[in-house]
This record gives C-alpha cells, structure tokens and sequence, in this order.
DNA sequence: AGGATAGCCTGCGGGC
DNA sequence: TGCCCGCAGGCTATCC
C-alpha cells in the first residue's frame, strides 16, 4: 500500500547516500520484474551498471533514480515493494529480492534491494530521465503534495464519477491511494460516493486542500506502517496511528461519534462518517 | 464514459 | 497443527 507519503519516505531515506554514488554491478534475480528501455534489451547498463547517481525524483506513487551519464530507473512499489540500503547483502532479506545494486559511495560499499512479495511494482528503464517523464510520467496527474484548487475543480467538474474513483484516478491526481483518498475525504466533510460534478467552488477548494494536508502529514509522519511499510533502514511510519477514518469501520467518529460506515465505493473498501460527511 | 469484473501475487488471520 | 477461504490493494485489460 505505498502511497504518495510512503514512496517519498523511501525517496528521503534513500537520498542522502545514493546521490554520488556509483553503481559497482546489478544483479537481477527476477528478470519479469524489470522492462526495457523501448526498443533496447535489458542490459547492466540499462539498470545503471557503471553509472553514478545524480539525483532521486518521484511524481504520485513512483520513483525515479536518474545517473549522471543518462540512464533513469522508475521504480514503482505497488502494493508490497520495498527498496533497502545495506552496508551488505547478508544483512538484507533474501526472499523475494528480485534486484540487487552494488554501490560505491563515501561511507563504503552498500548495497541497495528492490524486495516486491506480491510483484504488482517493477523497475521500469529508461534512456534519459527526460524519456521517462515525456512516456511513463505522461499520463500522470498532478502530484497530489502540490495538487491545486484550479486543477481539481476542473477535473471534477467534467465528470460524474464518484469523488472516490476520482481520487484514486492517478491520471486525475497522482499519488492518492485507498487509504489517504478516505483520510482527505473525511477532512474536507465529503462523501466518497458523492457525483463529483455536484461540487460547488468552496466544496472543491476544499477538497484540494484536504489532498495535499493528508499528504503532507503523511509524510510528517514518515508513512503508514499498516502492513509492511519500511523505509530504506526498515524503519515504521506513524502515520497509521493518526487515521480518521481508515481501517476504523464501525467505530465512533472521532468529531461527532457516530459509527463510521464502511462501504465499496469504486471497487475498494471505503470508510466514512455518514454524519460529518455529504 | 465509466462501471463492473477479472487477473496478477503473497501473506495473514479466521474458522473449523 | 494444518487446511481452506477471503481479503488486502495498484494497475491494466476487457466487456457492457
């Protein structure tokens, strides 16, 4: 379940030490986890061999690892991914590690583990960052940390989806997943199953804005360790323990204790209070 | 257009 | 203890 505020955990966590570092050899255990560039195979090279790291990007829920020399990775975690960073491989879990970068840095040698149980991520490899960004990052919507007023009120207002698929929908803002898509939801006193054409201006000003504070806090609070959420050290979030709404079916709302309701809105398992929001 | 459904995949918890 | 089942969920594809 990484979403927006845990992949830029990961992203933090990771930052310091990759950036400079350069990548000794890779290693792929799981080759059906990895794409190609188009048109190239999938070469050392192509996973960053012989490269060193310039910088770490992230749009939504994906990130992005781009070399000095051109090269760029997007690293997707989807439901169980995770990236690890270890003075060695003995000192990183060996199951469901499907690929491994050696790396030089100044602290030494590390070694830095995409582990994915459930391979709904991948590693997808690019020729430049800039090819990642015109092809993957395209059908991208806004981050959703700076997701605007002006942006949401016009998706929303050309659709008569439900407020929850539109939040989900990463074309429309890209990071929100089940879980912060409730927690916004419930801080702008909406209803997930709500037409989205049927906001007024106030209401979708409000929404955009309750986007970006959850998220914001979210990653204030270094993730939601719900299931198995760990950043780079394998350190929790705190995030979990500050849910409104998620995961908190039939329990008291916290601002007006009525029971919290649980429904499917958009294919997922959606909490609300059907007191405070409409 | 967009809703519903299935599929990908593993781990976990509940029921028996 | 062990087995089966359902559920969790990001994303894509397909059908209606």
């Amino acid at each position: 379940m990484p979403e927006l505020p845990e992949v830029e955990t990961v992203r933090r966590s990771l930052e310091g030490r990759l950036v400079g570092a350069r990548v000794i050899a890779v290693e792929v255990c799981r080759a059906d986890v990895c794409v190609a560039p188009r048109g190239l195979s999938l070469s050392p090279r192509a996973l960053l061999a012989g490269t060193t790291i310039e910088r770490l990007d992230r749009r939504g829920k994906q990130l992005a690892i781009i070399s000095r020399e051109g090269p760029a990775l997007c690293i997707h975690l989807g439901m169980s991914g995770q990236l690890f960073l270890a003075p060695g491989a003995r000192r990183l879990p060996r199951d469901h590690v499907h690929v491994r970068w050696r790396l030089a840095t100044l602290q030494g040698e590390l070694v830095l583990a995409f582990r994915d149980p459930r391979r709904f991520g991948g590693v997808w490899s690019f020729r430049s960052f800039d090819e990642l960004v015109r092809t993957r990052w395209a059908s991208l919507g806004p981050d959703g940390v700076g997701l605007s007023a002006a942006h949401l009120r016009l998706v929303l207002a050309g659709t008569r989806r439900t407020l929850k698929a539109v939040l989900l929908d990463q074309r429309a803002v890209a990071g929100v997943g089940n879980i912060y898509a409730d927690e916004a939801l419930y801080r702008a006193g909406l209803a997930p199953a709500r037409a989205a054409c049927t906001l007024n201006r106030s209401e979708g000003s409000r929404l955009a804005r309750a986007v970006r504070e959850v998220l914001r806090l979210g990653i204030r609070r270094r993730g939601a360790s719900v299931r198995d959420f760990v950043d780079a050290d394998r350190r929790r979030g705190a995030s979990q323990d500050h849910f409104k709404v998620y995961g908190r079916s039939r329990a008291r709302c916290l601002g007006c204790l009525a029971p919290l309701r649980s429904q499917f809105v958009a294919q997922r398992t959606t909490v609300w209070c059907p007191v405070c929001q409409h």
